[in-house]
DNA sequence: AGCACGCCGACT
DNA sequence: GTCGGCGTGCTC
């Protein structure tokens, strides 16, 4: 008796099971392969996991219904990546399996792109009515790139139907690609030269790109290592191979990749969220069928079907955003190390502020380290100082010396850049005369003050209202925003250099599209200015006549129940340090605090990043906290504190065992959030191993328990925020 | 997550 | 009488 074919499918559904199906003796199924099947009364989308199995007694299967490309979307590689990560996260594995795909293969839309429209001019001229400027625009647009793509025209602003109307008009057409440079071609593009010091470093980079190896590069600010990642990636990666340059979200501008494009051409692909459905299949595809790109993509660009990886580079490692914040909560950086190790292949950690984690294993000689620690062209490092505003009179925040600072800055036709850690400095309106302040009503937090639109909004849930120009509770007219916002400092500053154009960077300035770019433009043109701004402007920009950073408040960091805290602190105010004397003249950085004499602001003034890792390192090993134990967080959720308590309270006995220490139930730091009451246990192990298996015998119990009504639970591993 | 089934309140 | 609220249970 011969047994019928069956398969194991993955659904992209939050079941941490998987589903058999039969499958028909005209089909051909391999694990990897996408497949439409029934699903109770739906027809889902599916990946095969397994052939040939077993399927659990007492169980009628359904056939798989059709296959909807005979090869695998998933190669072994990337498969058994998402495997891991499925397990080391705790993440169901359909779910995690389904990241890996664009939306349009999620949807079950078959596997080929719809060619591309090209477009070419017909004309020299074009006599549109006067009015048609948009159109004239275009048109100008198109002459000046024939074989410009429809996605880039829009992305430039223009819409189809402006591009369907010139070619009714029959002044453009479809037409033919500009040629790529082949591979080989952009192989022949120079390199970029180095400086002694960078070329010292390149010298220790891994020789080899068919090895594991994990380097950590720790560069100042300032010292190049974009430079050296081109410059690894132009001597050491072979015309058909595959590269991979993780970064933040915010370092993905089109600097950064006219950078790489310069060196590499056409051969350069972008992922990250701005992205549409059409351009992610297009790059999708290009990776999976194995084209030579040299992708520079954001988090999830690391869980792509690459088939012929054989670099990966990580850039700014230490940041918070390489974490998944909600789902699948997996490290972009840490799933990247575990790649490299899967394709044998290199990875390199590049910071200035590397993560203590990262610091931990170069320490411990799991990783290279490789220092760069001297500024490119030149540039000497910033000199740091305190300034102590313990009873100092403030205006909105600044010191006078701090303005005194401003002053001479700009009388040498220089640019000055305050820096507001908005960390827990959000403007809040108070009544200065009962104290009231304005809560969310769904969650525990405070209402944001938002002058542009004059709305009190809540960070944390979508609630706003319209501000009151009185106080709500006593109707007094002394109602008035409180902390040091961006805005506020910029009425100050605006006040003090009324001749000085001010120059605003945070989440409000910048959300239109481009918007940035305009500002950074005008920065760049060097003309004296003062930028205020918040985190957006601490990373990756280079501004060359910044001479002076005044950091508005250090204290943020220092005593937060957060044990990354102060961490954080001090990589943000390196980080923003590091903006100051760019060029050829020296910067000078001016930090206010009310702690002048606290251990880790003075070791921050000496620039010297690996001594305070180490001071932050000592800490983390007393308290026995990350990189020295291996953490994970047990979050719960219900409709009164109460049962998310009681939830827990019952799981903890189970969590207990001899490598694994275990704290609460306690109510979450923001223990209110969408009307929701959040409660959390926090696991501490010795041992990784022990606590990924406690971790799965728990999914395994708490799926099987019926859980009282609207109780969620999830799990968080190596958590980056612990409130 | 979907989706259906199920058992109680305000509508023609 | 039924349309529809969302609680609960199941999906190979």
């Amino acid at each position: 008796m011969t047994r019928p074919a069956t398969a194991r499918i993955a659904l992209n559904r939050p079941l941490r099971r998987l589903f058999d199906y039969l499958v028909p003796a005209h089909l051909e199924v391999q694990p990897g392969q996408r497949v439409k099947v029934p699903f109770g009364r739906q027809a889902l989308t599916g990946l095969v996991v397994e052939t040939g199995v077993e399927p659990p007694a007492g169980i009628t299967l359904k056939p798989v219904r059709d296959i909807l490309e005979d090869w695998p979307a998933l190669p072994e590689n990337t498969f058994r990546l998402l495997t891991w990560a499925s397990d080391y996260y705790q993440h169901p594995l359909g779910e995690c399996l389904f990241t890996a795909l664009p939306p349009a293969l999620r949807r079950g839309r078959p596997a080929h792109e719809k060619a591309e429209e090209h477009w070419l001019p017909l004309e020299a001229e074009v006599a549109l009515a006067a009015h048609a400027h948009k159109q004239k625009a275009l048109f100008e647009t198109i002459k000046d790139q024939p074989g410009i793509t429809s996605s880039s025209l829009v992305q430039l602003g223009y819409t189809r139907a402006q591009i369907r109307n010139l070619e009714s008009k029959s002044l453009i057409a479809q037409g033919q690609a500009p040629r790529q440079p082949t591979p080989q071609e952009a192989d022949e593009l120079p390199g970029p030269s180095l400086s002694p010091a960078q070329q010292k470093a390149a010298d220790q980079l891994p020789d080899h790109t068919d090895q594991f190896s994990a380097t950590l590069l720790h560069g100042i600010t300032g010292s190049g290592k974009t430079e050296l990642y081109l410059h690894y990636l132009k001597s050491h990666l072979k015309a058909d191979q595959q590269a991979l340059v993780l970064v933040p979200e915010i370092n993905l501008t089109p600097q950064t990749l006219a950078r790489f494009r310069r060196y590499f051409g056409d051969r350069i692909a972008v992922w990250h969220s701005a992205l549409n459905d059409g351009e992610r299949l297009r790059t999708w595809l290009k990776i999976r069928n194995g084209e030579p790109v040299i992708l520079i993509g954001t988090r999830s660009a690391v869980l792509l079907p690459f088939t012929n990886l054989r670099t990966l580079i990580v850039d700014e490692e230490h940041d918070s955003s390489y974490k998944q914040g909600d789902g699948f909560r997996y490290s972009g950086r840490d799933v990247a190390v575990y790649r490299a190790h899967l394709n044998q292949c290199p990875v390199i950690l590049g910071s200035a502020t590397p993560s203590l984690e990262s610091w931990h294993n170069a320490r411990q000689g799991k990783y290279q380290l490789v220092s760069l620690d001297e500024r490119a062209n030149n540039a000497l490092p910033p000199e740091l100082a305190l300034l102590d505003i313990r009873s100092r009179p403030l205006e909105a925040g600044l010191a006078r010396p701090a303005l005194q600072a401003i002053k001479e800055t700009l009388a040498r036709g220089e640019q000055a850049l305050v820096f507001v850690n908005r960390r827990g400095y959000s403007p809040v309106m108070m009544c200065f005369d009962c104290g009231h302040l304005e809560e969310c009503p769904h969650c525990d937090t405070r209402l944001t003050y938002h002058r542009r639109d004059r709305a009190m909004r809540c960070h944390h849930c979508d609630y706003q209202q319209a501000a009151s120009p009185t106080c709500p509770k006593c109707e007094s007219e002394n109602y008035k925003p409180v902390g040091q916002g961006t805005e506020r400092a910029e009425e100050t500053l605006a006040e003090h250099f009324p001749d000085t154009p001010l120059v605003r960077v945070d989440r409000d300035s910048t959300q239109r599209k481009g918007s940035i770019q305009n500002i950074l433009k005008r920065v760049n043109s060097g003309e004296p200015c003062i930028l205020v701004g918040t985190q957006m402007l601490a990373k990756g920009h280079d501004f060359p006549n910044v001479t002076l950073v005044v950091v508005v408040n250090a204290d943020g960091g220092l005593f937060s129940v957060d044990f990354r805290a102060p961490e954080q602190m001090l990589q943000t105010l390196l980080q923003v340090s590091g903006r100051a004397g760019r060029g050829n003249k020296p910067g000078k950085v001016l930090i206010q605090t009310c702690h002048s004499d606290h251990p880790l602001l003075r070791s921050l003034c000496t620039g010297n990043y690996p001594a305070m890792a180490e001071q932050l390192l000592a800490e983390r090993e007393s308290g026995q906290l990350p990189p020295f134990r291996a953490m994970a967080i047990l979050r719960a959720e219900a409709s009164t504190m109460q049962a998310s308590l009681q939830l827990l309270d019952t799981i903890k006995p189970m969590t207990q065992t001899g490598s694994t220490e275990v704290w609460g139930p306690l109510p979450a730091v923001i223990a209110r959030k969408a009307n929701r009451h959040r409660a959390q246990l926090v696991l501490n192990s010795d041992n990784r191993k022990h606590l990924n298996h406690l971790l799965s015998h728990l999914c395994q119990h708490l799926d099987q328990s019926k859980l009282p009504a609207g109780s969620k639970w999830m799990i968080d591993v190596d958590p980056q925020e612990t409130g």
